[in-house]
This record gives structure tokens, C-alpha cells and sequence, in this order.
DNA sequence: TTACATTTCGGGCACGTGCACGTATTTTGC
DNA sequence: GCAAAATACGTGCACGTGCCCGAAATGTAA
């Protein structure tokens, strides 16, 4: 059971090309020091034996570490939602590094724009070689994505993305279609004379993502001419105080709703607040697996969460920085990642 | 930027124990030739740095091949399911090539008992390393699984399972629950007074799979008492014009039949005979992301596809044999797959 | 003691690539 | 024409591990 010599190397190609190994290493390498007659026979050459570097002796061979920036919003007490990408960019780090891939990590917090433009400094000055971020923030990731085009680093975003960026790869959902198909959730139990509540709950103002669910959202509605009207609201304070405030008085103008949609993972504030005022006649949808989350929807309070494998972002992420710096082969843009229904029923098998 | 030493490596377990590294090397592949009081030292030492081998070094330097066999259902014109799994092998295949990883495919008709087992003599006169299989025939897989372990050759089933065989894995979805959440599906749009429609659509006899699904699905009515009759139906055949025959009759004999569960990936045959025969009130439930099903997913002649996502199956089971025989660390056994809902809304970023 | 078998161990090459360094060849400047 | 500079290319070691081959040490028997 002999390993029989499947593909060829540098040194039959050098052997054909009457040269020696470092000078075809060169061409590969597009370095200089080759005349151009040499370069382009060695690159028939290449191109006729269709040749594959063997990554295993490369990366052993190369003294090199490639780094790689990790900018993400922490795990805060307000939401854990971020440990999932993160627990798919360890798992990445952890298959990788064997390579010499190694990665430097960024926390910021989800509420604090200088925070973010802050840690961005710091890791500019790093002089990192890929870069994997949540671009909670426009303006300042607009400029980290000038000076990344300036450097030729390339990156990646993960959970939302901001187009016309040049970024190498967005790796998240297709919000518009997210919002499309919670709507379309929504009036499995949806009597036509009810009315509909759509709510975020969110501090921050720049939500571009949001108004992409939204636009989906209602397109369902348009879409099938569903007659039932549907209330918006807003809420800038995230604890259970606030939105429990801000909702019995939507209630309280609204005696006719029959389903609510929130659109992130906050909706167990809401699910909390309709358990504790006992209108189990609404339907509850809303995004992401997260153990509160997964807890009201055991309990029927929501009836189904929305979910982007958010760990399979960050484990995406990561490959596509590796694919275009180790490999340097090429990635999907954009990535976009499946909208995954959950319900009671097939929760516990779930992979975030 | 410098690769640092971030791990010792045999040289420096060498120095440490006053050896040379192929004596080192004796040890750490359990082979003869060293002296009981040195082979305790040297573990001791490797205990002591926690020592990790480079798997870049060790399978660049090593000459042996690894072979896995994968034993799947042809991809016939019946059905492309299984092109789904196959493309996950090839996957697999093509990432862990470069580690000296080499592939034998067998396929066998799904409908041919003999071909399967000649496949499996086949397979066993190849002496490989590890096996992938899909067991749709238990007597037959059960031999394969004792000459395994006789030879101590590891296997992992996909798909569907067999208990008791001492698998490496099994990777596929939990059938029971996978019929409970359809069932759930099902009586989103279903009257209390409307019967439910039960149909398997099969060759085989060994429907060891339908019968958990089954059980699975009438759970789901007799947990929540829901008093919708369910008809059940059994079709040999597996062409149009049989199973329009049968339903034909089910149809005239049960004038409210107001949902249908399919428990394979023949659900497209019944939903073209719902479309033939105008039945668009009958809400239809079946399996698997196929071409025929999806396109009646966009009629609205199916209501929900549910999924396992049989391309990671393939990805996983040939992943689990590699982490086994390669790294030789644990997998999770069983490994269940996520039950995945395909709605028309969500079907166009689904990953198989 | 010698002859020979057995056990224990080290030297050293190989895997395929990266790269520092040195040498040979050509070009440039005057 | 010649020295200096620039260009083109080759040699050889390194990465960390696998494993062949042979040497040394120990054991056995006459």
C-alpha cells in the first residue's frame, strides 16, 4: 500500500524545464530574478502538468505565520448571540493552525461606536494579513475597509453586510428573503381580520439591516394582498422594563393582534411579556437560537425562531480568509447563508 | 513575522531522554525495539510537554495510503438522492487528498440485494482501512459489520441506521423525531374533521426507517390528541401510473382527506397526481431537497420539504473515518442531523 | 574464550517546498 | 576596453516526522 506518485512536483517540472527547483520556485512565487524566456516555459510547463502545490510540504517548509484579525461585538450579558460565530472561528482556528495560521482577537462592545473605531486602530497597527468582521458600525468600518484596500488586506464580513466595500466575501443572511419568509411564518395562524405587530428592539440607529427584514416582511404581505394591517414599533431600550412599557401600550391601542414579529434575537423579551400577560392567543416569531429563545419556544410561547448558523459564519468566515491566503483559490460572494426555521419540534437537533 | 516555537516536537523529547528520535519514534508508534525502562522514560517526557505530532510532517513523510471504501445507492434515473451524499465524499475527498487519503466508490442498485452484497465481497477483498456505507440492507450489513470487526476495519453508516453493529458512527437524522415534525407541519393548515393521508412509496421490504417515522408522526397526534383520522397506504410501485392508481382509490374511498405525508423523497410523484387530479386543498408534506420537489414547492403543491442535509452526511462520514484513522481522535456517535424545513419562501439558499 | 543470535538503539535519508546565499552571466557606465 | 552593477540561476539546508539499515550492546551456548 505504497503511496504511488500521483501528481507531480517542482522538481519534475524544473527536470523538464532544464532548470533548477529554486528557479521554478520563483516563477511560481512571481517573484523576480527569472528572465521572462524562462518564466514563460516554466509556466507551460505548470499549466501542462496542471500542477498542484502540495500544501502540506509548503506550509511545513514556510517559516511564515499568516494572522489573521478577528472584530467582533463581545459576549455581553445582554446577549450571548456572539458566542456562536465565535465558537465556528475557534473550531476554524483549531483545524488551521496547524498551517501556521494564527489569529488575534478584537471584542468590541455592540453599543459603543468609539469602542469599535478604537480597536480597529489597534489592530491596523498589527499588520495582520486577513481580516474577519461584524460591521456593526457604517462609517467606521467603511474607513477600515479604505485602508484595507490600501494595504491589499483582504476581509470579510459575517451577520450583515454593507455592500460596495470591495469586501472578499459577505457571509450572512439574505435579510430581505429572512423577512419574506417570517411573514410568511407568521400567517400559518393568522386570522385575516388580526392585525400584525412588527417590532425592533434595538439602541442602535444605524440599522440597515433591519429595514431589509422590514422590507421583506411586508413584500409577503403585498405580495398576497394579506388584508391585515400591520403596526410597527420601535423600541430603544433593550431590558424587560422598557419593552414590557412600550408594548402594553401597543396593546392597549390595538385590542386585534393575533401574531408578532421581532427582528433579532431580543424576542424573548417579548415572549416573556406575553407570557407574563397571558396572550397566548399571539403567535411569536423571531430570530436566532438562543437558550432563552429556545426556552419560550418549548413552551409555546414563540412559535418559531429564525436562525443563519450563526457558528457556521464565523467557521465560513475564517475558511474564506485561508482559501484566498493559503490556497489562494477563490470564494463565493456573497455567501448567502441558509434561513433555517425552528420549531418545538426539531430544536434539539439544531446545529447553530 | 516568524513561525516561534510554539510546540516541541520528537527532537526535543530526544534530547530530553538522552535517545535518538527514531527511538522516540519507536514509542510513539507502540512498535518494538525499545527496552522497557527507556520506553517509560520517553513516555513519561511526552506526557510531561504534551507532546502533539505535526500532522503535516507525519503524513508528508509517511508513504503508506489511507483507503477508504464508500458503499452508496447509484445514483439512478428512480432518483438523484444520493448524488447528494456523494457530493459531501467528494468533498471530503478532495480537502484531505493531500494527506495520503485515497478513495474506492462502490455503488449498488437500491432495488438489488445481490448487488449489494457482491459489492460488499468486492469491497472486502480490497483490505481497506475504513468504510462508508449506506446500510439498506440489514442482513447483508450486518455480515459486513462482523468481518469489520474481525478485521478491525472502522465503518460508519449514513442515512438510515442499524443498531447494535458497533458502528465508528452513524450520521443521519433521528427518523422518530424527523416524523413527529412533520406531523407538527402538517396540521398547520388541517381541519379537525379532515382525515390525513400516510403514504409510503417504497420497493424494499426492509423499511426499517419508515417504521420510525411513522411511529414518530402518529406520536405527534396521539401527544397533542388531535382527532384527525390518519389513512395509511402502502405502494409497492415506485412509477406514476401505479401510485395515481392508488391514490386514485385512496381518494374515492376517503372524500376528506385533507393533508398527505410522504416519508421518502417520492413525494413528487404524489404531488403531480394532486396536481393532475385538482386537489389543490390537500396540504403535502414530504422529503428531500430534489430537483422535482422543489419545483413543487414553488407550485404550492408541496407545503414544506423536510431535509437532513445528505450532502454533510457524505462531508461527515468520510470526515468521522479520517479523524479516526488520521488524527485518531473520538467522534460522536450517533451524530444526528439537523431536521431542516424547506418552505417555498426558503428553499433558494438551502445547502443540501 | 569464541561464535552467533537477539535485543536495543542511532545515523541518516526521504517526503515536497521555501528561501538564504553564492556563483555565473549579462548589462551598464565611462 | 574594463570594472562595477544588475540580472539570472543553482546549491543546499531547513521544516518535523517516518522508517530503513546497520552498529553496538547484551545474551546464549559450546
Amino acid at each position: 500500500m505504497e503511496k504511488e506518485h500521483t501528481s507531480y512536483g517542482v522538481k519534475e517540472i524544473a527536470r523538464r524545464a532544464n532548470v533548477s527547483t529554486a528557479t521554478v520556485d520563483r516563477v511560481l512565487h512571481n517573484r523576480t530574478g527569472v528572465s521572462e524566456k524562462t518564466r514563460t516555459r516554466i509556466n507551460e510547463i505548470i499549466k501542462e502538468l496542471d500542477y498542484q502545490p502540495n500544501i502540506l510540504a509548503s506550509r511545513l517548509a514556510s517559516r511564515k505565520i499568516i494572522s489573521l484579525a478577528v472584530l467582533l461585538p463581545g459576549v455581553s450579558e445582554e446577549t450571548d448571540f456572539w458566542s456562536a460565530p465565535l465558537n465556528g472561528i475557534r473550531r476554524a482556528e483549531s483545524e488551521i493552525k496547524q498551517y501556521g495560521v494564527q489569529m488575534k482577537y478584537f471584542f468590541f462592545d455592540i453599543n459603543d461606536k468609539n469602542a469599535f473605531q478604537e480597536n480597529i486602530n489597534q489592530l491596523l497597527q498589527l499588520d495582520v494579513h486577513g481580516i474577519l468582521v461584524a460591521p456593526s458600525f457604517i462609517e467606521e468600518t467603511s474607513r477600515l475597509a479604505a485602508q484595507c484596500a490600501k494595504r491589499k488586506i483582504p476581509f470579510v464580513f459575517i451577520d450583515s453586510d454593507i455592500p460596495d466595500l470591495q469586501s472578499l466575501a459577505y457571509i450572512g443572511p439574505h435579510l430581505y428573503k429572512s423577512g419574506y419568509t417570517g411573514a410568511k411564518l407568521l400567517t400559518y395562524r393568522l386570522g385575516s381580520n388580526k392585525k400584525v405587530l412588527f417590532i425592533n428592539i434595538s439602541k442602535e440607529i444605524e440599522n440597515y439591516n433591519y429595514q431589509e427584514i422590514e422590507e421583506g416582511f411586508r413584500a409577503y404581505f403585498n405580495d398576497r394582498q394579506q388584508p391585515n394591517k400591520i403596526v410597527r414599533i420601535d423600541i430603544r431600550e433593550t431590558d424587560y422594563q422598557s419593552v414590557a412599557r412600550h408594548l402594553t401600550y401597543v396593546f392597549h391601542l390595538n385590542k386585534d393582534i393575533g401574531a408578532a414579529f421581532v427582528t433579532n434575537s431580543r424576542v424573548h423579551t417579548v415572549a416573556s411579556f406575553l407570557k407574563n400577560s397571558h396572550r397566548t392567543d399571539v403567535s411569536l416569531i423571531g430570530y436566532d437560537f438562543l437558550k432563552e429563545n429556545v426556552a419560550y419556544l418549548e413552551n409555546n410561547v414563540i412559535d418559531f425562531l429564525i436562525c443563519h448558523r450563526p457558528e457556521d459564519q464565523g467557521y465560513r468566515g475564517i475558511m474564506a480568509l485561508y482559501q484566498t491566503l493559503v490556497m489562494n483559490s477563490a470564494v463565493p460572494n456573497p455567501h448567502y447563508m441558509p434561513i433555517d426555521i425552528i420549531t418545538k419540534e426539531n430544536f434539539e437537533f439544531y446545529q447553530n
